[in-house]
Order: C-alpha cells, then sequence, then structure tokens
DNA sequence: CCTCGAGTTTCGGTACGCCTAAATCCTACG
DNA sequence: CGTAGGATTTAGGCGTACCGAAACTCGAGG
C-alpha cells in the first residue's frame, strides 16, 4: 500500500519542507503553487493525495504541514538534491549557479545505494555547493545559525554561510564580484530611506566595498563570528 | 514540433535498436512488447506514436524499424545507458549486475551536459562493463568482430569481448568463475547430443575446464586471436 | 484455394498529473 | 455586522501510457 512515491509527489513535499526550512510560517496552497509551477488547482487535488497517504496534515482552506512521514521523505529528497549538486560541483566541474536543474532531475532517477556510494566517494559533506546543510541519512540536519544579512545591524562582521539557489543569474553575479561561501563580510552602514546596504567584502588587500541591493541582502545568510548576538531580527 | 522525447519513448527506441545490434532481423510488435514488459495493445499505440513522431517505419502487422531520426535518438540512448554503466562501476563501486538497472532509469534524467562532461571524467571509453561499445556523441559506432561462444568450432581461441547483460545473476555466477571481459577461451569440444560445450578458461596457472551450457554460450561473444576465420556462423 | 489460429490492432477503460472556469469560503474593511 | 474580493476548492477536460477483451489479418498446412 506504501506505493513509492511519484515524482510529483517528492518535489510537493521537498518543496512544502524547504518553505519551512529557514523561516517557521507553514506554506499555504498558492504558494506551494507558486513555486511549483502549477495552477492553484492542481495543488488542491495534489494536497488531497498527499493527505491520503499520510504525508501532510490539511483542512479545507488552511495551511499544509508535513507528517512525520512526510518530513522523512522530504529530508531523503533533500539529501538527494543537496548531495547531487555537490557532486556535480566537485566531480563534474560544474559551477553553482548550473546545479540546481540538474540535480532536480536527477534527484528523483537515483537510487538509495546511489546516493549512499556517493556520499561515501564525496567524503560525507556536509553542506552543499550553496552552504545548505545536508541530512544525515536518518534524517538529522542541523539548522546552522546564521541570519539573513538584511537583518544584521551596521557593525556586525561574519561570514556567508548560505545562498540562496533560487537565482542562477545572481549566483553568476555574485561569482563575478567575488562572492562566495565562507567570505568575511562587515555591515558598514544602511543608506537611508530604505536605500542600500553598504558592507566590505573579504579580509585584507583582497577586501573591497559592495552596495548590496534588498534582494540580494535577503538571500545571503552570515554566520557572525563575532559572537556578541545584538542583530535585530525584524522580520514581521 | 519536435517535443522532446518521453522517457517511454526513448526505452522503446533504445530496445528496437539493440535487437538489431547483434543480429539483423527487425523486431516484432510482440518481441516489442515482451522486452519491454508491456501488452501488445501498449505496444500497437506506440508505435503508431513513434511512426507520427517519424521515429519508426511501420505498416500495420509488419515489423518496426527506425528512421534514421529514430536511430540517432537510439544511439544517443544507448550511449547515455553505457557510460552510465561504466561510472557506476569505475566510480562508484558498483559490480556489472548492479549497474542495468540503475541505469536504465538515470538515462533518462541526465542532460548532455551531464554526459560530455561524464564521458570527459571517464577517459572517453570506447566500452562498457558487459563489453557493449559506447557509441560516440555523433552516433558512431563500430560493431566489433566478435562471435558467440556457441557457434565456434573446438579448437578456435580468443578473448571474451562481450557478455550480455540481460541477467544479472548470470552476471554473478560468471563472475565467480572468473570469467569476466578479455578472459582468454579455447573451446575443447562439443559434447555430442546437443551437450554443453567445454571451454578452457584462463591461460597459465590459472586456466581452469568450464561446461558451458547454452544459455551461456550465447550470452558470451569471443573475439578470435588466431585469425584464421573458419568458423561457422549458423544462424539461419 | 481455403481456412484457422497466432499475431496484431482496435476498443473501451483506468490512473496520473496537469489545465481553465465556475463555485465556494473566509476575512478584513467599511 | 455585512459583504466584497482574494484564496481555495470543485467541476469538467486533456494528454500520456498503460490494460484486457474483442475484432481483424494473413500465411502455412491441409
Ligand atoms: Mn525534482
Ligand atoms: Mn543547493
Ligand atoms: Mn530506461
Ligand atoms: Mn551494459
Amino acid at each position: 500500500m506504501k506505493s513509492q512515491p511519484s515524482s510529483s509527489i517528492e518535489d510537493y513535499v521537498k518543496v512544502i519542507y524547504s518553505f519551512t526550512e529557514w523561516q517557521d510560517k507553514p506554506i499555504t496552497s498558492s504558494q506551494l503553487a507558486a513555486r511549483l509551477g502549477v495552477a492553484n488547482s492542481s495543488v488542491s487535488e495534489m494536497v488531497r493525495k498527499l493527505k491520503d497517504q499520510g504525508l501532510v496534515d490539511h483542512r479545507p482552506y488552511g495551511a499544509v504541514r508535513l507528517t512525520a512521514d512526510g518530513e522523512r521523505l522530504a529530508l531523503t529528497m533533500v539529501r538527494r538534491h543537496r548531495l547531487l549538486e555537490t557532486f556535480l560541483v566537485q566531480e563534474l566541474g560544474y559551477s553553482w549557479d548550473e546545479v540546481h536543474d540538474e540535480a532536480e532531475q536527477l534527484e528523483h532517477a537515483v537510487s538509495d545505494t546511489f546516493v549512499e556510494r556517493l556520499a561515501e566517494k564525496l567524503g560525507h559533506p556536509d553542506r552543499d555547493p550553496h552552504g545548505d546543510p545536508i541530512p544525515s541519512p536518518t534524517g538529522r540536519v542541523e539548522r546552522p545559525s546564521a541570519l539573513p544579512l538584511g537583518d544584521l545591524d551596521p557593525g556586525h562582521e561574519g561570514r556567508i554561510t548560505r545562498i540562496s539557489d533560487d537565482d542562477p543569474e545572481m549566483l553568476r553575479y555574485l561569482a563575478r564580484e567575488r562572492i562566495v561561501l565562507d567570505t568575511a563580510v562587515h555591515v558598514v552602514r544602511r543608506k537611508p530611506f530604505g536605500g542600500p546596504l553598504v558592507v566590505r567584502i573579504g579580509a585584507g588587500n583582497g577586501a573591497h566595498e559592495f552596495d548590496v541591493p534588498d534582494s540580494i541582502a535577503s538571500s545571503l545568510w552570515v554566520h557572525s563570528d563575532s559572537s556578541h548576538e545584538g542583530c535585530t531580527l525584524e522580520r514581521a
């Protein structure tokens, strides 16, 4: 009866999980539809199917939440996706803006055996090329203590530990600006009236200042090495 | 209008191609159905679709033959499949009886970019773990001049250059008997009344005799190093 | 030359995953 | 409160890829 999940179902569950990975509001139908690129009505039907299979909790007109089973499946898929991205970069010379779409397909085609042998070969990495943590085979993940760059006060220093992989264009731009994983950042100031953030990138002679537009500021997560946790978290 | 092919269509075309790879009769509907594990009626429908897309020639009640376009697609898929099998063995430590099913899925999920980077990494191998030749990206293959062990006369010597990967069980058995690619074989005699073939496997101190049942004899291809091409090809 | 049965196609139907349009719900504002 | 407008679900359909059962073909053997 467990009828191993179709690739559509795998994607639904993965998107539901990802939505709550960096913030805790559960996802709504239309947000799910937008992320999956399907019509709202398609989501309604599929959510019913997910519920029948015990993967989500949902009541009509309410948000969608994963059950324990659903989360288990989601973590399996997230592990696959991130290990595959890591493989593509480390072993096949892909750049970090090219890996997402390829992994999005491959994640549905590989077996558990494949995934574990790949993890072995890669030396059991704990994060993917964008800094996203890779869950263990048993579904354990640690949520890195990092904050969006946009939420930090001037004076804050740290390192970039995660970069959203939503937009390949942005990833290419950041690579050109030498903004990559583990780069040091120092928040210099925020220009007034909602203007861009000014940060100092890197250290020593390679350092340079950079105006960070809001769209980028919310896509870069920073782990502070100076642990004076006086940062405002101003999300409504 | 080219509507890139579904994974079903990829499999149909690949099976049609494979059928004529080692023998030249075209495939019939029911043979196609048997190899794909679907009903005859499903094949009839799909063949119509393949014909509409210009991938096969077919007239009702006749055999199915690939067009130039169909063969091009088939060779692309065969290249993918065999490179993936090679990858699984060389890089992920799979044994040769484990790779077929995994490659059967992966071949539909990888991009052209992936395939070519993989070929690069593997050093552009020219055959897969079972000795099957890997077509070039442009669809060139060479048909190795090898003959089924069962068709050879006593006295014939050569090396095993291809082993059918249809039956994982048989592959495991052969590996246990130290019958692998490039192993030397010498046909000693055929036991009378359709009895098994007797062959000498290997050379030097590792050599041993082996009774080859018919099912195995037709799955091992031998390339003769002694080029006295006096072998009977008794296929009707 | 005719027929009969194996091989093949056609027919009606299912499951899945998607769509648009229409109906329905629910909340926030007036 | 009451309701309008946005969010959501339902209804009706489509394309793909399967299935079993029924109808059809055609060539080998009588
Ligand atoms: Mn996916
Ligand atoms: Mn990623
Ligand atoms: Mn396949
Ligand atoms: Mn093979």
